[in-house]
DNA sequence: AATATAAATCAATATATCTTGAAATATACT
DNA sequence: AGTATATTTCAAGATATATTGATTTATATT
């Protein structure tokens, strides 16, 4: 039961739900370029990847000084079902701005 | 979005999956019934039974002074893939406990 | 019409979650 | 080692949700 209130937990709140549909459409991205291309403070979108990833949803893997989330793969039925509901939902989605890739990018907003 | 969000937080309560798993393994029930099955004072149940309504799990009708609900049908891929979930999860159901079909049976606790 | 029962809604309080800025941790570079 | 950048964690206040008891609405019965 846990799990599972931990799985929609994670699904019920919009900046989630977003930031899981970007990840979907751009594939990896490191924190840098979530918060660039999303807007948000570090400490703020850090919380809401700590929670997507606690609830199965998300994978990181850090390479340098860089972390890297990506949509966990395999998923399970389930979480696969909600991520393709998600991809069905009307949203505006952010132009992704990538800073990770260049050596002399700053993520400093 | 709103649907979505709407529908997830619907599910992000022990409660409320509880209600729709029994639900689910008796089918049509009263609140009355519901209410002295699982033990739960009248206001909380009816709260919850409102938010998985709006949320599209359930439907209601109404019948004599009696309000019977049971799972929406049909419930789209999403919705079904969730309850099918719920149906995987371990947990204690109550006992049934059915007053609405006795007459003379009250929903006082 | 008056009373009784069933269910929904309201108001107050308690609990949980989200946001923000600051501090702590981790890695890279000189 | 020391500095800079990236990320996570922590603490405080703001917002949302859950619980309870009381009130209101709806239906049935006498």
């Amino acid at each position: 039961m846990d799990e599972f209130l931990r799985t929609v937990g994670a699904l019920y709140d919009e900046t989630r739900v977003l930031i899981l549909r970007f990840l979907d459409e751009h594939g990896e991205l490191c924190v840098c370029d979530l918060q660039q291309s999303l807007g948000m403070i570090q400490s703020r979108l850090s919380r809401h990847l700590k929670i997507l990833r606690d609830a199965g949803f998300l994978r990181v893997e850090r390479r340098g000084k860089w972390a890297y989330y990506s949509i966990r793969s395999p998923l399970d039925r389930f979480r696969l079902q909600a991520l393709e509901e998600i991809r069905t939902l009307p949203m505006e989605l952010p132009v992704l701005k990538k800073v990770s890739q260049d050596p002399k990018g700053s993520c400093t907003l």
